[in-house]
RNA sequence: GUGGCCGUAGCUCAGCUCGGUUAGAGCGCCAGGUUGUGGCCCUGGAGGUCGGGGGUUCAAGUCCCCUCGGUCACCCCA
């Protein structure tokens, strides 16, 4: 009989489509929220933390018959049986606080988030199951000049973050009676120019005939190059609205294109939608911040009938922008004192804290290396200074401060005084 | 959900076409060269279920099948 051998274990992987995001890239994450929060904060925009999952419910009302929806839901009973869904998107648990908590509140309601969204789907280029959006949320206005804002807002940031080939694109889709007579007139359209379209997309003409408008395929975009445009069927007060916008773009220097082909993959979208498309993307997915005008949602959620426009920014997707336009890299890490220490490690245990105490940031070695191997440590973390207690320094309680960057040399102090004279050399 | 390509050290990859001694390189990591001093250089070391399972064979990293994962595209979207 030969020993049982233990069992193997197949090391764990993030699920599919899942990725860990670990330093330095996880410092250029926290340094674009913290620019994020910069542009919305100034505009009077307050933090919201909601819950990751929710009611099916609570989604399910972004459009029974959108895809998001239809087979990208990433849902499950619990254990109270309860159909719950994580949150493919932002803004329908931001409309669900809104009517839980803040009906009562100043209007417009102006939120911000920085939240991870779940989508069931394969992974590629730029499009995870699990990613994260930065996103904004104002609620109980209609006033056109809040588009404005919103849109401005985003595209500031993306200004701020260093990006040049970004297009805006904007639509109107008119109030919730243009869109859907609309939609019954491009269906008819289409319909008697079936066997022209590319199969793929006559296909879609029952249940999203606007698809069909956004088709890549050669054959129906030739075939539907006369299709008629929502910007041209406008009611007379949608159509002001959507003027207003545009010039309210205008005046504030926006460039950006009207699009009457633009569809946002939700159902809740009336009048104004825009979409940020990054030119220097070669992926699929190209579009790096998108939103809209949802007046009809939080009455379909519960809630009394009001107004509300947002955006959502995929975190992923800017950044992998940046990394095709060379643009915002991860902020440098700095380490100022670097502790080496050859007596056991007693002394850089308690020096180090001391110095951070005194507001330095410190580190050191562990495993009792050689001064060498330490030495080596503090040159890789890019340290300003290295403070060496070896024998000589503990018997005489001092330590002995080096400069790693210039040439000045290195000279001993007592140690009481040396976080005092590291803060002074430091500023 | 469908399809193309790809899975060999922590990372980037060679080896697979025409199966055959202890599976290699660079980088990284650790140590030594300098018994108290970094960056450069030199030397050495650790580290591999060749994604997993099954099959063919005297013999499989190499051939076949299945499966899982990655990636890209479709679809759709951030």
């Amino acid at each position: 009989m030969s020993e049982p051998t233990s069992p193997r274990i197949e090391p764990f992987k993030a699920p599919t489509g899942t990725r860990d995001v670990l330093h330095p890239e996880s410092d250029r994450w926290q340094a674009l929220i913290a620019l994020f929060a910069g542009h919305v904060t100034r505009a009077g925009y307050g933090l919201v933390q909601s819950p990751m999952f929710e009611e099916i419910g609570v989604f399910s009302r972004v459009g029974e018959g959108t895809d998001l929806v239809r087979k990208e839901m990433y849902d499950f009973l619990d254990k109270g049986e309860r159909h719950i869904a994580l949150r493919p998107e932002g803004t329908a648990s931001i409309a669900r606080a809104w009517i839980q908590h803040a009906q009562g509140e100043a209007k417009p309601w102006k939120v911000w988030y920085a939240a991870p969204s779940f989508r069931y789907e394969r992974p590629q280029a730029g499009r995870f199951r699990q990613h994260h959006q930065l996103g904004a949320e104002a609620i109980g206005s209609d006033d056109p000049d809040l588009d404005v804002e919103v849109i401005a807002m985003l595209h500031d940031f993306y200004v701020s973050v260093g990006l040049k080939q970004v297009t805006l694109l904007i639509n109107s889709m008119g109030t919730a009676e243009d869109r859907r007579r609309y939609i019954e007139d491009v269906r008819a359209w289409l319909n008697q120019r079936l066997d022209t379209l590319d199969p793929k997309d006559a296909e879609k003409v029952v249940d999203h005939p606007m698809r069909v408008l956004d088709s890549k395929r050669p054959v129906t975009i030739a075939a539907i190059a006369d299709a008629p445009r929502i910007t041209d069927r406008l009611s007379p007060e949608a159509a002001e609205r959507f003027e207003r916008v545009k010039s309210g773009l205008t005046a504030l220097a926006i460039d950006f294109s009207v699009e009457p082909r633009l569809v946002r993959g939700l159902d809740y979208y009336t009048h104004t939608t825009f979409e940020f498309v990054s030119g220097a993307l070669d992926a699929a997915q190209s579009t790096i911040g998108g939103g809209g005008r949802y007046d009809g949602l939080i009455e379909s959620l519960g809630g009394p009938s009001t107004p509300g426009i947002g955006f959502g920014s995929g975190i992923e997707r800017v950044l992998l922008t940046c990394d095709a336009e060379g643009v915002f890299p991860a902020p440098a890490r700095s380490t100022d004192v670097f502790v080496v220490d050859t007596t056991g490690g007693t002394a850089a245990r308690d020096f180090t804290i001391e110095l951070r105490r005194a507001g330095i940031s410190a580190e050191r070695a562990f495993d009792g290396r050689s001064m060498k191997s330490q030495m080596k440590s503090a040159d890789k973390s890019g340290a300003a200074f290295v403070c060496i207690i070896g024998d000589d320094e503990a018997a005489a309680g001092t330590v002995t401060i080096r400069d790693l960057r210039g040439d000045t040399g290195q000279d001993a102090v007592d140690r009481s005084t040396a976080a005092a004279v590291l803060a002074a050399r430091l500023s």
